[in-house]
DNA sequence: TAAAGACTAAACAGTT
DNA sequence: CAACTGTTTAGTCTTT
């Protein structure tokens, strides 16, 4: 309605609202009514946060495995169920604040490439898991990259040294390419996946497959080559300093903030951009790339800045022109390229697409909805077989000013956590897209990011925000918490919304409001949801299917 | 074409 | 008194 109002002739109150002018006031009292109520989850912060420990997780699972194999092939059958190994299923489907310290707190190791085929044959991990332990595995060789490269400065390695580990870089990296490469094909193969590179949730991969050996070794050359005993001398501690971040045990986190444009949504690439040009064009704004949410977002730096004067300081003190930030600011080039080079590719690719279905750019009502767009056309055989009749010319909402994450985020589920239940009809179904079983959590990063109208219904929403919670209870605040903090989208026309929601929660039974000590208390009666329509649309038993197939898009 | 579901808007009452 | 919470009604749009 909102989004119809703002493209038809049709226009009524909310169609001004919606507009741009007020956006930025809106925004502000949803953000200040997030802080008020005490939550911290900051939306970059929490993205990171939140792949870090996807990868971990998967991480773990792998291990887990492995370890598992061992103690079978010593023992036969007695370890089966003292291991403790999860269903890939329910291990996915723990929020990532339940995951246990132990498990974020871990070391990562990367995996042997014999360890990795051994988990691919075995295939007793989801496709998404494996796509995240895949990634996981590429960050940290290029993380022991950059260590072997610090290190290699501070205590110079003799010519052969160098070749040697540099071939072993090289060698790992191939060999994990051309497994993850096998695992994508496989996946492909079963029909689980529509392989969209450069997707946003999975940020590593574009750059490990434009990290190519010979880059590398230009790269190590480079930085090798820049070595001088003098400098090795004043900077022992800081190349020290590098290693020590690259390899602690929140690294991967780390790099994901580097590469993932998502996990800092004003942190865009532009290192390469000379830093005191930057300085004395930011200092009125108080808007710094490297600069955000009171951190410093040099890459692997994350120091906390009280105010931007510090940061000032803390920049020019930490960062300051030397080997290590050369040789930082080289690899973060490389990354970028990378990503101007997917980039590039996946508009080709875009244009193609589109190009092929003929798409009628005229059609007033398409724009609103990118994620069917993609959906559409990227999800199934069945999908792309219906043939829309009409799509969106535009991948963005024109309320939506975001623009790093029109790249194409088509987002792989493969994993069901919670069924989500009924997308909204009126839009999703205009183009026959059968994603009924669409994972919010899976996709959560893209819509905490990009300003996109969830395809879901408020009732659908409501009860995943309520069944997420670990009383299942919420409370009418709490629930809109949970909307601004999950969607971009719900940052804004919060008077809508809200009382979208009141509505909703008033209107449904199977939304049952439960008085308590300190007020009350929404819960989901789920005999009652699930009575609430049969769902035609997906009319698939939800486990498998979403298992197989879900997605959504910018 | 009618019915049903979903959404937006708004009025209103009770509570904090 | 203002803001919040909860209920209800009305109108519109879309799908079946």
């Amino acid at each position: 309605m909102m989004q119809e109002s703002g493209t038809e002739t049709k226009s009524n109150g909310s169609a001004i609202q919606n507009g741009a002018s007020g956006g930025n006031h809106l925004l502000e009292c949803s953000l200040r009514e997030v802080r008020s109520n005490g939550e911290t989850p900051s939306v970059e912060i929490g993205a990171a946060d939140l792949a870090h420990l996807q990868q971990q997780q998967a991480l773990q699972v792998a291990r887990q495995l492995l370890l598992q194999q061992q103690q079978q092939q010593q023992q036969q059958q007695q370890q089966q169920q003292v291991s403790g190994l999860k269903s890939p299923k329910r291990n996915d489907k723990q929020p990532a604040l339940q995951v246990p310290v132990s498990v974020a707190m871990m070391t990562p190791q990367v995996i042997t490439p014999q360890q990795m085929q051994q988990i691919l044959q075995q295939q007793v991990l989801t496709p998404q898991q494996l796509q995240v332990l895949l990634q996981q595995q590429q960050a940290l060789m290029l993380q022991q990259v950059i260590v072997s490269l610090t290190a290699a400065r501070v205590a110079p390695m003799d010519q052969q040294q160098v070749a040697t580990q540099q071939l072993a870089f090289q060698q790992q990296l191939l060999q994990m390419q051309q497994l993850q490469q096998q695992h994508l094909l496989s996946l492909q193969r079963q029909g689980l996946l529509t392989i969209q590179p450069g997707q946003p949730t999975l940020p590593l991969q574009p750059l490990a497959q434009g990290m190519i050996p010979t880059e590398l070794q230009q790269l190590w050359k480079e930085v090798t080559s820049s070595h001088t005993a003098e400098e090795a001398a004043s900077n022992n501690h800081s190349s020290l300093d590098l290693s020590t971040t690259c390899v602690s045990s929140s690294a991967p986190s780390k790099t994901s903030l580097i590469i993932n444009p998502h996990a800092s949504t004003n942190g865009q690439l532009s290192v390469h951009t000379p830093k005191r040009e930057s300085l004395s064009h930011e200092e009125h704004s108080h808007s710094h790339p490297l600069y955000g949410h009171g951190v410093c977002k040099w890459p692997g730096c994350e120091a906390v800045c009280e105010d931007f004067q510090s940061f000032l300081k803390h920049l020019n003190s930490e960062h300051a022109l030397d080997d290590r930030s050369t040789a930082q600011c080289r690899v973060q080039m490389q990354v970028v390229q990378q990503l101007e080079l997917q980039l590039a590719k996946d508009k080709e690719r875009l244009q193609a697409m589109m190009t092929h279905l003929h798409v009628k750019s005229t059609e007033p009502k398409a724009t609103p909805q990118p994620l069917n767009l993609v959906s559409s056309v990227t999800l199934s055989k069945t999908a792309s077989e219906a043939s829309p009749q009409s799509l969106p010319h535009t991948p963005t909402t024109p309320t939506a000013p975001i623009t790093p994450v029109t790249q194409g985020p088509s987002v792989i589920t493969t994993t069901s956590m919670h069924n989500v239940g009924p997308i909204r009809r009126r839009y999703s179904d205009k183009y026959n897209v059968p994603i009924s079983s669409a994972d919010i959590a899976q996709n959560q990063e893209f819509y905490k990011n990009a300003e996109v109208r969830p395809p879901f219904t408020y009732a659908s929403l409501i009860r995943q925000a309520i069944l997420e919670s670990p009383e299942k209870q919420l409370t009418l605040n709490e629930i809109y918490n949970w909307f601004t903090r999950m969607f971009a989208y719900f940052r804004r026309n919060a008077a809508t919304w809200k009382n979208a929601v009141r509505h909703n929660l008033s209107l449904h039974k199977c939304f049952v409001r439960v008085e308590n000590v300190k007020g009350a208390v929404w819960t989901v009666d789920e005999l009652e949801f699930q009575k609430r329509r049969p769902q035609k649309i997906s009319g698939v038993p939800f486990a498998p299917t979403s298992h197989c197939i879900s997605a959504l898009s910018e």
